[in-house]
DNA sequence: CGCGCTATCTACCAAACGGTAGATAAACTA
DNA sequence: TAGTTTATCTACCGTTTGGTAGATAGCGCG
């Protein structure tokens, strides 16, 4: 894969982005408490030391990794959520984001995975998924408000069942996922 | 916690069961790999080697573990699951496992994060939870098959958001399990 | 009491881990 | 081309890990 020679330098935005790209496929198969250093390094052809030449240690690799793709992939989706919305709007805009996690099974798998190993209160991640999981589900309770009875309950039902299905969905990946949700969302807007 | 005394000799039976309830409590916390021999020992006030006479090897021990809970829990709600149903019987099914897992966090914890853990194929719980799941819901399905029109989907549905329920719940405790469940399950069962 | 069984301990080991220090080499600049 | 910078490497350290070998001590039975 890499090329023969020993020693391959690269500029630092681009080494960076290498490591962080590895290191999430690393994470969403085994966990973070399950890759070492090395395993890291070697995933992108260099040494441990090479590594943490670029991350300090082995846990800012993993805030590293849990910011970037906040930045890669949380900002688009909120950019969209502005308009006062109806049933009908809410559902689309799910839709959306259902569609769009489809098509990147790996990053659901490290959010999955990270995010269970994070009850932990001792986990580096811990504070982190805390705070992600109250901001998400006060941004989708604003996003109901306007047109369901229940919007507090509602938010929690819908991440609950999202959540749910991931997982289910990463354990055998012969559910059908889009259709799943679409059942679902039958019963949930039809209020 | 433990009497004064360095040395306390148990009953083979006796001191197995107490080295598994200790570690699932364990495991529940911190996953199988966040926690060391020498923690699973320590919890009942003995030494690696101790336990290590007990059960062979670290991956022995999750095995055990696994198995007990399966004993323990499971074989009591087969039991109950004969008759031929409709849907209010098997909503009333539901709810009573529902009640059951509520007053067990640290068991539903347990299997939450090592579910999570074990996605990976190479973890040594990895083949007893595709077999569990796949038995699992294929009992869901028969039970549904009587009154559901989709009985394969509406397993999915239904398993997808519990296993959803049961993690957002353990990340906050403030969520109301069973007012969840009960909005739920008025949408799930109206058919 | 004295003997055997075995649950438990102390002491140890090799491997793997996260991280550090200092040498080396690839690219940019003058 | 010579010099500076810095990305990467080799070599190493202290700690922790899962597991082993052999000594020790609590219990049941004669």
């Amino acid at each position: 894969m890499t090329p023969s020679p020993g020693r391959r330098r690269l500029p630092l935005a681009e080494r960076r982005e290498e490591i962080l790209k590895a290191a999430t496929e690393l994470i969403a198969a085994s966990g973070f408490k399950g890759v070492t250093l090395e395993a890291f390094a070697a995933a992108c052809g260099m040494t441990k030391a090479g590594l943490l030449h670029h991350f300090r240690s082995r846990e800012e690799l993993l805030i590293a990794v849990l910011e970037r793709r906040d930045t890669l992939d949380l900002t688009s989706v909120v950019d969209t959520l502005e308009p006062a919305p109806d049933a009908a709007a809410a559902r689309a805009v799910m839709s959306g984001f259902v569609r769009r996690n489809l098509a990147q099974r790996s990053l659901v798998q490290l959010y999955t995975v990270l995010s269970a190993e994070a009850l932990d209160p001792v986990h580096p991640a811990h504070a982190y998924f805390r705070t992600r999981l109250r901001e998400g589900r006060a941004m989708l309770e604003r996003y109901l408000l306007a047109w369901h009875p229940h919007p507090d309950a509602a938010a929690v039902d819908l991440l609950a069942f999202l959540d749910g299905l991931q997982l289910n969905w990463l354990r055998d990946a012969g559910i059908d996922f889009v259709a799943q949700w679409e059942a679902f969302a039958d019963r949930f807007f039809a209020a």
